[in-house]
Formats: C-alpha cells, sequence, structure tokens
DNA sequence: CGGTAAGTTGAAAAATCTCAATCACGGTGG
DNA sequence: CCACCGTGATTGAGATTTTTCAACTTACCG
C-alpha cells in the first residue's frame, strides 16, 4: 500500500501544530513502512502478510480539490484508503435532498457501501487535494480467505463502520445544535490527534454547510453555534481556522443531556 | 440453520392478512429448506454449502417479549438471525440518552456492531415473542474462509446495513416530521411485503415512543402526525392496527422535499 | 374490575429554519 | 499592484416546526 507521510506526521506532537496543507515532496512506502499502517487496514498482520498486503495494494490515485472518486450508482470495485488529504461522502434522494454522511481522513477506508450491490450509494468528494490507495476488492476477499488476521480486521472496520453510523443517528435523533456541533468537533479533534496533530487547532476543510448537511442543521445554525461557543469562551474561530480552548466544556455540552 | 414456518409464509399472499403473532407449532427445518433463505445470510449458496451451513448453525434460542438477546457491554461471540417475532436495537450514550437504530423481522441479522470489539455495541431487545438462530462468528468466519459465496453474501449483508444506515441517516438530517413518518410506514410494508405479509394491513410491534426514538421525535408528534394522516385520508390508524389506504400518497409525501 | 402503560389532544414555549442584508476573503484580470 | 467579483460566512428578525407540559382517554393484564 503506497502512501505519502504527511510533514507533520514524522514530527514529534508539538502542541500548535496545526493541520497545514502538506507541501512536502510524496514519498512512496509499502504497507509495511506507511506511517498510517495502525489506523489502516493491515492492523495485525505480521511481516509476511503485509507483504502480500502491497502486492495487491499496487496502485494508488491522486484526486484534486473538488473532484469524486467515486460517484453514486457507479460500479463498485475497488476500496479506497486515504493516504493524503480529506473527504467528504454523502447520499441524495431522487428529489434532490443531499446529506453528508462522513468525512474521512487519512487512514480511514471509502467505499464500504458498494459492496452490497456492487455498486457505489454515495458520492465521494476530495474537500482538498488528496491521494489513495486503491484496493481491488475482489483480490482483497481473495487474501483475506488466506488470512486470518486480515479477513478479521477487514470485518473489523467494516463493523467500525456501522457502530460509527449509530452515533450519528444518536447525534441526529437526540442532540440539539449546540451538542451535535460540540460533539463533531471532539470527534473531529480526536482523530486529528490519533494522526499527530494538535488536539486544539485545526483546519476545518468544509464549509458551515457540509458541517450542517452532516449534523442535520443549516448552515447559518452551524455559524450562530459557532459564535455562540465562541462568546462563551470555548473556542475561538474565524472562518476555518478554529482553536478549542475549553475542551472539557466542549465534552460537558455532549454529555448533559438537557439539565 | 434452524427455523419455523410462520403460518402466514405457507400460505399464498392474501391481500388483507395480517401480520397477527404466529401461532402454529414451531417446525424445526435446516437452512437449506428454511422459507428465508432468500432474505437471510445463505443467499447464493448451494446445495453442498447449505449442509455445512446448517452445521454451523445448529442451535437456536427463544426470546419472550421484553426480554434482552443481548445487551451494550456484553462479550460478543455469535450473530442472530431473526427466525420469527420482532426486535429493537438501541444504542445508549453516558448520560441515558437512547436511541433505537432499527427494527429486525423474519430474516434480519442482529449483532454485526458487536465484531468491531468483541463487544456488543447496543441491546436488542424482544419486541414480541420471537426466535432466533445462533451463529457463533468464529466459526463463521472459518467457513467463509472456505466457500466464496459465503463470504460474499456475509460481505454484502454487513455493507447492506451500511447503506441502510446512511438512509437513516438522510432521514434524520433533512427530513421533517411527516416525511419521515411516511418513509418509515413504508419501508415497514415493504418489507413485511417480501414476506408474504399484506401490503396494506399490519399490526405495529412497537411503541409510538420507539417509533418516536428511532426517527428522532417525540412521542406526541407520532401520535399526531398518525392523526393528520388519517384525517388526510392516507390511512386509518386504531393503536397499534394499521391499514395503508394511499400508498402512493405516502410516496408523494416522501418524494416532495419541500415544494 | 381496577390499575398501569400506552395513546391522544391542546396550548404555550422553545428550537431551528427561512429570508435577507452585510461582511470577509481569495483569486483574477485590468 | 490593486480593484473587483464570487463564494462562503455572519448576523438579525420573523416564520415555522417541533417540543414540552398537562389533561384526558383507551386498552390491556392480572
Amino acid at each position: 500500500m503506497l502512501t505519502t507521510l504527511p510533514r507533520a506526521m514524522t514530527m514529534p506532537i508539538i502542541s500548535d501544530m496545526v493541520n497545514v496543507p502538506n507541501t512536502v515532496e510524496p514519498l512512496k512506502v509499502a504497507c509495511a513502512s506507511c506511517n498510517l499502517r495502525e489506523l489502516c487496514l493491515p492492523v495485525g498482520l505480521n511481516a509476511g502478510e503485509l507483504d502480500q498486503l502491497d502486492g495487491l495494494v499496487s496502485t494508488r490515485r491522486t484526486v484534486p480539490r473538488g473532484d469524486h472518486l467515486f460517484r453514486n450508482g457507479e460500479r463498485f470495485q475497488a476500496l479506497y484508503a486515504v493516504r493524503t488529504g480529506f473527504f467528504k461522502t454523502c447520499v441524495g434522494s431522487e428529489d434532490g435532498r443531499d446529506q453528508v454522511t462522513g468525512f474521512q481522513m487519512a487512514g480511514e477506508l471509502l467505499g464500504l457501501d458498494g459492496i452490497s450491490s456492487d455498486h457505489h450509494h454515495c458520492d465521494a468528494v476530495a474537500l482538498e487535494d488528496s491521494s489513495v490507495c486503491v484496493i481491488p476488492y475482489s483480490q482483497l476477499e481473495e487474501l483475506s480467505r488466506e488470512f486470518t488476521s486480515l479477513q478479521h480486521s477487514f470485518h473489523k472496520i467494516m463493523s467500525r463502520e456501522i457502530v460509527r453510523d449509530h452515533g450519528v443517528m444518536l447525534l441526529l435523533g437526540n442532540m440539539r445544535a449546540e451538542e451535535r456541533l460540540a460533539a463533531f468537533l471532539l470527534n473531529l479533534t480526536q482523530r486529528l490527534q490519533a494522526r499527530g496533530f494538535s488536539p486544539s487547532s485545526l483546519v476545518l476543510r468544509m464549509t458551515r454547510e457540509e458541517i450542517g448537511s452532516y449534523l442535520g442543521l443549516k448552515l447559518e445554525t452551524v455559524s450562530r453555534t459557532f459564535s455562540k461557543f465562541q462568546d462563551d469562551g470555548l473556542m475561538e474561530v474565524k472562518q476555518r481556522q478554529l482553536r478549542i480552548l475549553d475542551q472539557a466544556g466542549l465534552q460537558a455540552l455532549v454529555n448533559n443531556s438537557r439539565c
């Protein structure tokens, strides 16, 4: 599995490091030496198995900002592991409704919905210039019949997506605007932190409208809630630049149902 | 895979047949002759493979109404295929929020969320006296390494759950109360119809509160919306007994975003 | 029967959306 | 190099939807 190393991931974690666009030269590496390997598919594989997986994942693809990685209705042939960059996935209904179902960053898998019917059920759009590892699905199935650990980690990844989706349902079904946004921000910073970025300072890759679509809110509500969080001293927002000032305060918002 | 044949499923489809509780004697049959086999795990398996699967799924379990099939936090060891009856699954957050994430009927699989961490991430509760086939997960993994078709149909089922969840997100994020309830009813009747029940007449197995939890609405809103649908001539409701009078009208509600 | 859980309905409150005006910023072309 | 343009973001005010609280009815179960 080829990948680049975002500069930040080769550096020690420093407190105010920000997820600025990656400017280093892309550097090809195999799954075995990929810095994302603890986040991506090959969790728990031994050296020999990793080698085999490398053979499988031999192509990569770059996706410029704004381009589709795949579209709803297209034939499903491969999964994609994000190497660098940032994606959104969204489903639409016949009548033009549109719902962002997730945001994916380095090490996360795209395309699992396509397995169900050999066709993709959502659009995947790059929110910044991105690159992905292409994982041909039929070969992945084949290989996962040989290696128990690969089979197991693939199943876990699918199951984890289901668990994640249930969490989003809880958010959409039970939480009010402030709680949704707080939960969203905490989730985002946690995932960035797991990738070596600052837990407090980040650049949003998506618009207010996309955040709103994900959270079931209108963009104005998202904007207003950001402003309120700022007034309350929970964070600083300036356009897409964001700094968390009181993580515990956000967490408290999420936890306290309605008291 | 042992199963019973609900009386309704052995009868021709008649227009006003209702999903009344099953009162026939349970009758043990194997996956190979299970009436649910087109809905359940063994889709696309040949005779020999079905025999093997039968060996794997040798135990069943009955779950009285109100009892848990499994609980959030319990160790995950098996998947469950609903043979007869009706379940809900729900996730809860630390602070006592509760969200129904799905309703499962005959032929549908429960427990996929448990694979991610070897522990269940939701509660599964029987909404009527039910019975399930127990599918030990480790044995399923083993067998699906041997049979491509089993592996494939298992992956499809997981993927289908992801697609379903994304549909619920669309519903929760984009639709208003009437649209949500209409979409819910159409989904329910469609699934019942696929099982040989009437598409127009049904008995709700869940309370207004459970419907509301699933749809992100309060029980009063569900009740009011039912009443409105009745006033509009779309359906007749009397407690849990429900008759669809204008399926196209419900469909139109779902389709017309906001015009 | 009687008690309890579930369901219905009304009226007021709250949250969110809609519409509209304005502001900020990045990129482009004169 | 700077003015201009367009997209995205902010903010306000009023409209709408949904929730909340409360009273009351109905059905079910022992």
